[in-house]
DNA sequence: CGTGTAAGGAATTCTGACACG
DNA sequence: CGTGTAAGGAATTCTGACACG
């Protein structure tokens, strides 16, 4: 009735790996980075939402670009600023923005 | 992305439980009698989409005023019919039906 | 008819840890 | 850092059946 049925969290843990095709140790890993956050039923089974199931494939994507975990949270973070952009622009960006970073860093 | 939220099969029974309040039994019950089709994973596990936990809702409603799965089955054929009307009078109606039904037939 | 239950098996999910790098 | 894996336990889900009514 009055659900949101993308983000009620009601899909486990196995339907995820079927449907990001991620291992489930990598899903679990991005809960430990607080990337996404899994609600847990009362014996403690993870339950996701379709909102969760998007954020994980577009974490997957970025990290096989490099990005490190912290970098991906801080672009969440941003998320509301921009809304649209050139997909294949925006990652050459944010490589270029990371190895500055590490230049400059190290 | 291109996906349906409400008519993906991705929930357990176990979570359709707690969302309707209904016993695996029931649950189940209602695939037996052909008013619900949920999914199976490769191991055989069903999976239900939130359309399918509605319609769970409705069928237990209609149960408990009496009506059988049968009459249940006929009622969704013509749900595409009639949207609208008054819930407290469309049961009493139903229940009406029934009982004439059932004076006539036996 | 609709639902409860005990029965036994198969598959899932969880956590903490060691490993590689 | 990100991910694989073996380890052992706890909880889930499945089917076929007997029961009551």
């Amino acid at each position: 009735m009055t659900d949101d049925y993308k983000s009620k969290k009601v899909i486990s843990i196995g339907v995820v790996k079927e449907l990001t095709g991620l291992s489930e140790r990598q899903i679990r890993y991005n809960e430990e980075r607080k990337l996404i956050f899994p609600e847990r039923t009362e014996n403690g089974t993870r339950k996701y939402s379709f909102s969760d199931v998007e954020t994980l494939v577009k974490i997957a994507e970025k990290r096989e670009e490099g990005v490190q975990s912290y970098e991906i949270s801080q672009g969440m973070k941003k998320e509301r600023t921009k809304r649209e952009g050139e997909p294949q622009m925006r990652r050459k960006m944010i490589r270029g923005q990371l190895n500055a970073h590490f230049r400059t860093k190290s």
